[in-house]
DNA sequence: AATCATCCCAACCGCCTGTGT
DNA sequence: TACACAGGCGGTTGGGATGAT
């Protein structure tokens, strides 16, 4: 047995509004509300659409103050800096741009803002392969360098650096105990309530925007990188329990260090608190394996990168903003739909 | 002018989560 | 505790608009 259909199907229109039913859909909205029920909504105002739809018809269009189109430098950055952290949660990113909805800032990135980003950095890549032909026809033997190895995943761009997580070395966690933890928040301009949580509303809304904030925090940082893996499966209960903590630093601080002039609001800080930043849908910027897998230590217990690790993870050589990163990763995802190299038939 | 390709965005679909019973 | 239901979300798609040939 499936699931039930949130509406008759048959007698529901589909398609595109027309301005009758946004206006009737509007008006009754701005006198009643939407009474809390949008299942309910379309039959009480005569409307033949699901609920669903009046709800995302409201949210996304007639809602007051709707922003659409011509985003600006700024709100490219924010919604950048974000994704890395959070990934493609477009609810709570659009949560940080006034006016923007959800919808609109997805349709944005996949349209827009990925081809940009791509795109500046194919225009890099073909300036340096170009010039780097040229130095090597110098040298003598005329003939460009081609990959000798057809198999090479990446023919095109073999400087990029490779992402996966390297071994683990032996080195102590910076983090092995709750001051430092404390340390790190109060670096990040956090505090702490009485029974160590962290709170988020007192900490620092004062972050600049500027994307290289994050790298520098990575940079000083020891970051744990670990996926939405239930817990439980691999680590003892107190190892579990620290882990939940780092997890909410971890959350708590990227998110935070990522934010503009404005706190986050305080759902925000709830999710921050309450959930790890999920990995998924980041294998673009991670890479699969770090996705994937639970980088361990030797030990086989979930351990943290220390800085320089994760820096060269997170912001490989050549990375110098999230807009390298990404640029990256999107070079890398794109790498396979690509006709091959010309030269490497 | 006609055709085809690509871009863009509104809307839909189905899954997940939270809440009430 | 289990279930049903509505809301919310992210991924995907259909089709109009625009540009290229």
């Amino acid at each position: 047995m499936g699931r039930a259909p949130c509406c008759d199907k048959a007698n529901v229109k589909k398609g595109p509004w027309s301005p009758e039913e946004d206006a009737k859909l509007k008006s009754y909205i701005e006198q009643h509300g939407t009474g809390g029920n949008w299942i309910a909504l379309p039959q009480k105002i005569g409307l033949k659409r699901c609920g669903k739809s009046c709800r995302l018809r409201w949210l996304n269009y007639l809602r007051p103050n709707i922003k659409h189109g011509g985003f600006s430098e700024e709100e490219d950055n924010i919604i950048c800096s974000l994704y890395i952290s959070i990934g493609s949660r477009w609810s709570i990113i659009a949560a940080q741009l006034p006016g923007r909805t959800d919808n609109d800032i997805k349709n944005y990135w996949n349209t827009r803002l990925k081809k940009k980003l791509l795109g500046k950095q194919r225009k890099e890549q073909q300036a340096r392969r170009s010039s780097g032909l040229k130095q090597e026809m110098k040298r003598g033997n005329g003939n460009p360098v081609v990959p000798a190895d057809n198999n090479n995943q990446n023919p095109y761009w073999p400087e990029l650096p490779i992402l996966a997580p390297t071994p683990y070395s032996n080195h102590e966690p910076h983090f092995n105990d709750h001051s430092s933890i404390r340390k790190l928040l109060i670096k990040l301009g956090g505090k702490f309530s009485d029974d160590d949580q962290v709170n988020h509303n007192a900490m620092n809304p004062q972050f600049p925007a500027d994307l290289s904030y994050t790298q520098q925090l990575y940079d000083n940082q020891s970051i744990n990188v670990s996926s939405s893996a239930p817990m439980e499966e691999t680590l003892e209960d107190t190892d579990a329990q620290f882990a939940q903590t780092q997890y909410d630093i971890d959350g708590a601080a990227g998110l935070q260090m990522l934010q503009g002039q404005s706190s986050f609001p305080a759902g925000l800080e709830q999710m921050v608190s309450s959930n790890p930043p999920r990995l998924d849908g980041l294998e673009f910027l991670l890479g699969d394996d770090m996705v994937n897998n639970r980088i361990r230590t030797a030990y086989g217990t979930e351990s943290m990168i220390d800085c320089g690790e994760m820096t060269s993870l997170i912001f490989p050589p050549g990375a110098s903003s999230c807009e390298g990163i990404i640029q990256q990763r999107l070079l890398q995802e794109c790498a396979f739909d690509e006709p091959r190299y010309p030269g490497s038939l």
